[in-house]
DNA sequence: GCCAACGTTGGC
DNA sequence: GCCAACGTTGGC
């Protein structure tokens, strides 16, 4: 099992909108980068993610489930597009924000805090863990 | 709202 | 195949 992490300006697709869908989920579309899309390409049904709102908030909110494996993406007729459908499992008791993730020293190396503008990204088990514990969640 | 970082495009 | 120009993202 692998660990994600998903990023969404809450605008376009927030946490709430996620919930939202229950247990169907939805597509996580609109993905145009190479990097982003052959990371959801590695993913399995059963991976979990982390559900990251960016620009105003900048925190991870939730916790989310892999429930389709790769296939394309519905809003292109670009076949160089694929993208995987997610639900939301549970919040975060509390966000963990972008700020916590820089300064906890067992979060140095993660992609969110070194490479901000990668959308769909690993998170490694260790940092999986450390993030549940600062948001008070059970994984 | 600005700007740095990064990815993509297109001319050569 | 290189690289300059451009567009987009996202933190500040």
């Amino acid at each position: 099992m692998q660990y994600w992490l998903f990023k969404s300006e809450p605008s376009t697709w927030s946490w709430d909108d996620q919930t939202a869908k229950g247990e169907a989920g939805e597509e996580w579309d609109g993905v145009r980068n190479y990097q982003a899309r052959n990371n959801m390409r590695l993913m399995k049904i059963g991976d979990r993610g982390f559900f990251y709102h960016s620009q105003s908030e900048k925190a991870i909110v939730g916790i989310v489930e892999v429930i389709a494996e790769s296939h394309p993406d519905s809003t292109t007729d670009d076949d160089r597009w694929d993208c995987v459908d997610i639900k939301a499992v549970k919040p975060m008791k509390t966000p963990v924000t972008l700020e916590m993730c820089k300064a906890d020293p067992r979060l140095s190396e993660m992609v969110l805090v070194n490479n901000t503008r990668l959308s769909v990204q690993p998170v490694r088990p260790e940092e999986w863990r450390t993030i549940c514990d600062l948001g008070g969640t059970k994984a």
